[in-house]
DNA sequence: GGCTTTCGATACATGGATGTATCGAATACA
DNA sequence: TGTATTCGATACATCCATGTATCGAAAGCC
């Protein structure tokens, strides 16, 4: 048997191969994309026998969603921390270069974070949980610019912050399109900027943005 | 041999076939992904054996980009279509309206093209192709705006036209991603409308939204 | 250090998908 | 209508991936 169930000892080993496994996993899927790995690619990239593969999934499928939750844990914090780095009176521009500067460093986990939507978009069981996922972080970006509304001049040709915060996220997915395909980070990170600040501030945003 | 170097007769039956197999196709991948369906699959969906697809195709990719290819065309049309539809001064939400509603229609469609996307991501032969498509769409949105200007307020937090129309997109995309999830169209076109029209005119956007 | 439990490697059985080669039937062209 | 050609169905060989069952070795516990 494999996952979860069990209480008894958990072995050091096990925890090592087990996160040897997702590490390699990670790699592979961003080469190839999920749904283009076989069990045995992975096994083979983390140096382990699909024995060891048994012992600690029971199916791919499963590996891919510890996968994703465990990065994307990651990032959020990451961007948490981001949003909350100066004091209570919140500066857009400051923070929105953090947050563009954490959510658009690596390629591989966009190339992850798609297949999984992909992968999502037809499992609504999934589905449902990537859409918490993204609720809690609206939310948190929310709560952020509505401390800050009042302090800054927050426009908003938008209505509430609610819907702010939803604006942001779209202008985060879109982008990332964008760079999946031309792979110009620094080309998407000051057009994120741009776009967010167009979005977020009523005033000038900044200047030029040309190419692809 | 496959695929298109023949320049001998071209029967009729042989179009009908190619266009059945790749109908067949279209819902196969919709439903099941890229990357998770066989060959076979869409033979026995469009109801011939894989002899025929073999006659047809070489690969599962080289179907898929045909498909992938055909489909987007029928879009793109429909899209400059509706950019098309008032005189030379824009009526900016009109447009809107027609264009969102072309775009939100289809959710197999969302879905496969997704699938593009990810398969795009990791073969800068596909991607330079599907960047070109893009850059046209872009173009034909920027000309169309560039008319317009002046005749209608066309504010633009933004710069130019171009980054305009590249606003666009990426405000599509990322209602796209939002869409696939929650499977909420008529939320999607609303929204969708309520961000163009945030980026485009200076004023008031229409107020509510809520939801997931 | 002995003893037990867990982990992971090896071997096996199986199913499914791929690609090719062949042949009969449908279709174009005269 | 007859004939040459193309199309697509069938059959075959092959390969690859999966999942399971078994067993030796590496931890954990005393």
């Amino acid at each position: 048997m494999a996952a979860e169930g069990n209480t008894g000892r958990v072995t050091r080993r096990r925890v090592r191969t087990r996160a040897n496994l997702l590490r390699a996993a990670f790699s592979v899927f961003a080469a190839k994309g999920f749904g283009h790995v076989s069990i045995e690619e992975v096994c083979e990239a983390a140096g382990y026998s699909r024995g060891a593969f048994y012992s600690n999934f029971s199916s791919l499928d499963e590996l891919f969603f510890a996968l994703y939750r465990e990065r994307a844990d990651l990032i959020a914090e990451q961007v948490s921390g981001a949003l909350a780095a100066d004091g209570p009176g919140l500066d857009v521009p400051a923070a929105v270069d953090r947050v563009t500067d954490v959510l658009l460093l690596d390629r591989d986990w966009l190339l992850v974070k798609t297949d999984f939507l992909v992968h999502a978009a037809r499992d609504p069981e999934v589905a449902r949980s990537l859409l918490e996922h993204r609720a809690r972080l609206r939310r948190a970006i929310a709560d952020r610019l509505a401390r800050a509304r009042g302090h800054t001049a927050l426009p908003a040709v938008l209505g509430d912050t609610d819907a702010a915060a939803h604006a942001v996220v779209a202008a985060y997915d879109g982008v990332t399109t964008q760079l999946l395909l031309d792979r110009d980070v620094v080309g998407a990170r000051s057009w994120l900027k741009q776009l967010l600040t167009a979005l977020l501030t009523d005033g000038s945003g900044t200047p030029g943005h040309s190419a692809n």
